[in-house]
DNA sequence: CATACTCTGGAACGGATGTTCTATAATACA
DNA sequence: TGTATTATAGAACATCCGTTCCAGAGTATG
């Protein structure tokens, strides 16, 4: 019976994702939602409720759409080493041909707002955990396929190595110059030596 | 001959340096500002000019208060070493009893601004540059001791512990729990052997 | 075709924002 | 002591904020 809905709600998330992203949540406006997604006001209330539950939907989003996509090879690739070694340099090369200094939204999101802000705490907190146990079952394949020595703290240093993604993104955001960004991944790789 | 001022400005740009800190740059209000600084708004506007004039002021205020204390040990301990381990010990403990999620100001301030204002990304990268360059000293000095192997890259190891720091202040302000951020700067100085 | 229902466009809401203005208070020098 | 000069207090400003409301548009079913 009623009317269908005019959106794509993929591609509205989409697009709030991407405002959220370069601006941050406090300093994007519901205006700037209304004109980049297309979307009237009243349907966005009506279909994602007030501003911070559409973040959080769009939250939900980038960590389905782009985190996955960011950790495949991470999750994927055979060899752990292998593995950890392509997701940072190709993160790292992906900042720095961005140009526009977005980073990481969930990085960016933690910063901003997880000091005020319970709800994005634990998200962020969780978001974290997950890309430090990725390491660590990385860690362990390497291990396990001889390219990873054996005596190594595994917790310790896939935290290490969780972390040092979060500084690569903040880095790239702050707009660091390649060169720099490149010395710091390749310090952060040999720790796995 | 005029009216003397009732204000001392040391106090104040302490007491604004701590709003932005705590709060960010967007999200904290004028009012916020004159609640906390007990200054009035017209002579807030008389003394600083408008909000990001006295943002700009507290930059530099927080630089030369909170920054170089932070960073004394690293320019002053004669061992290059044991100061750069010193450094990091020190704002690791300091982030876990803070409580409060604050960060370092400049990490925080690049974040949320440095995509968008040109003359905070150029303060943040000038920031970045300066403890890039003490920790080189640094390194150089624990090479010239003898407790720091002398085939180390210099440059690219200072860029590394630089954005390291950077990373320690944002898994604080993010609110990660002390013994992720111990791991972290276990590993992190690891990288000195 | 009529009805029921939801979506859409845009105006409207109260409140908060950064900034400025005006009137008054307080001092140092003539 | 009177005057010049600046600080202060607080009202007032236009603008933007997130949110809500209402009238009308559009479609699947009866």
């Amino acid at each position: 019976m009623p009317r269908p809905r005019a959106f794509d709600e993929e591609s509205v998330l989409d697009n709030a994702m991407n405002i959220f992203w370069r601006k941050g949540f406090e300093t994007t406006s519901v205006q700037d939602l209304v004109e980049e997604t297309g979307l009237n006001r009243a349907s966005m209330y009506s279909s994602f409720g007030d501003k911070k539950a559409l973040f959080l939907r769009v939250l939900e989003h980038y960590s389905a759409k782009i985190s996955t996509k960011r950790f495949e090879k991470l999750r994927e690739t055979a060899d752990g080493r292998e593995a950890i070694v392509a997701t940072f340099k190709d993160t790292t090369l992906q900042c720095c041909n961005d140009g526009r200094f977005k980073g990481c939204l969930m990085v960016n999101s933690g910063m901003e707002l997880a000091p005020h802000d319970p709800d994005i705490a634990a998200i962020s907190h969780r978001a974290f955990r997950r890309v430090e146990d990725m390491f660590a079952n990385a860690l362990r394949r390497g291990v396990d396929a001889g390219t990873i020595s054996g005596d190594k703290n595994i917790r310790a240093l896939a935290r290490f190595l969780a972390a040092s993604f979060q500084g690569v993104q903040l880095m790239a955001r702050r707009g660091s110059d390649p060169e720099t960004l490149q010395d710091y991944t390749e310090t952060i790789l040999a720790a796995l030596d």
